[in-house]
DNA sequence: GAGTTTGTTCATTTTAAATTGAACATATCT
DNA sequence: AGATATGTTCAATTTAAAATGAACAAACTC
């Protein structure tokens, strides 16, 4: 079969202007643009869109496409469109801003904290391996309130998924 | 005068680690390492550091310490103590989570909410230009959509804020 | 089963960002 | 004033991150 959708090439520009939009938005949470562009193209897109697709339409490689797309799936902020026609995956965006919340929080923030716990473990430690003097005091004291502040977060990340839900 | 106080060369173990801490945390709010460093230094030192002191003690730049405190001014994470002797400044980190999580909001997450508010516009403008048909239609509910996550985004901000202190 | 389509992986290249360091300005001291 | 100390700026370099594209694997087609 000859195989491709009737996708045109090259963007219009409202899609150009709206993919900027969501390459500064990822930017903006440190992730690559290539990311922005493809959750953008998704986003104003009616249909669902296959790998080609997007690397036809944005002008990426497949690997970068590929990979944008693991992550976004990953993310939660992806999803493969059921659809089944042959192997060939079509992706649609989810537009919920809470899931996309939940989803950034769960798979990249939430790491970050639990290492920096670690990390927080072990200076206490070292700490309580000190002599008792002025200076170890003030290192606890630090300490502790950098166990305030990875606590503070974690009863802040739920909260404010749930604010933003509805 | 020979001009320099006796700060150690070099790093401790502990102090390393915290500083360490640090950079990971600054990373995932996508600022240099260095300023990671330098905040981290100026956390885990019971008497402010000047410049120099940093120069020395992290081994970087006189151009990266400057630049690096520049920003952490900036987002009110860092401030002058002010034992005026000559004209030699010495910093001390602000240690309130309020404070800084405030400060990043204003100087970082602001600015880019803003700019996103502005691209939105333009983009709404255009779909206004569009023949009314399907597609249109399409484009505007999802215009709309963002404008829902940038108001979400806009009350949440100072909420958060708000759980954070105390 | 040969040929095609679809998708992943990963070594290399490219690009963007951070760091350096030298030149400069500005204040301080004697 | 001259000499020294402090701090900023910015072009050039270094470093880290992202994109590419070729090799590969897997699934479907005829």
């Amino acid at each position: 079969m000859s195989g491709d959708t009737d996708v045109e090439i090259g963007l219009s520009d409202f899609e150009s202007q709206a993919i900027e939009f969501f390459c500064d938005g990822v930017k903006l949470l440190g992730l690559p643009k290539s990311i922005g562009e493809i959750y953008g193209l998704l986003f104003v897109s009616q249909e669902a869109l296959s790998l080609n697709d997007l690397v036809k339409r944005l002008g990426i490689s497949k690997g970068s496409a590929s990979q944008g797309l693991k992550t976004l799936r990953e993310l939660g902020a992806v999803r493969e469109s059921d659809s089944v026609e042959g192997r060939k995956s079509y992706y649609q965006p989810d537009v919920e801003l809470k899931q996309l919340v939940g989803g950034f929080i769960k798979e990249q923030v939430r790491p970050h904290l639990e290492s920096g716990e670690g990390k927080l473990a072990n200076l206490k430690e070292m700490v309580e391996e000190m002599p008792g003097d002025a200076r170890s005091d003030f290192y606890a004291g630090r300490l502790q309130r950098l166990g305030q502040w990875s606590k503070r977060a974690k009863v802040v990340l739920p909260l404010l998924q749930k604010f933003l839900g509805r």
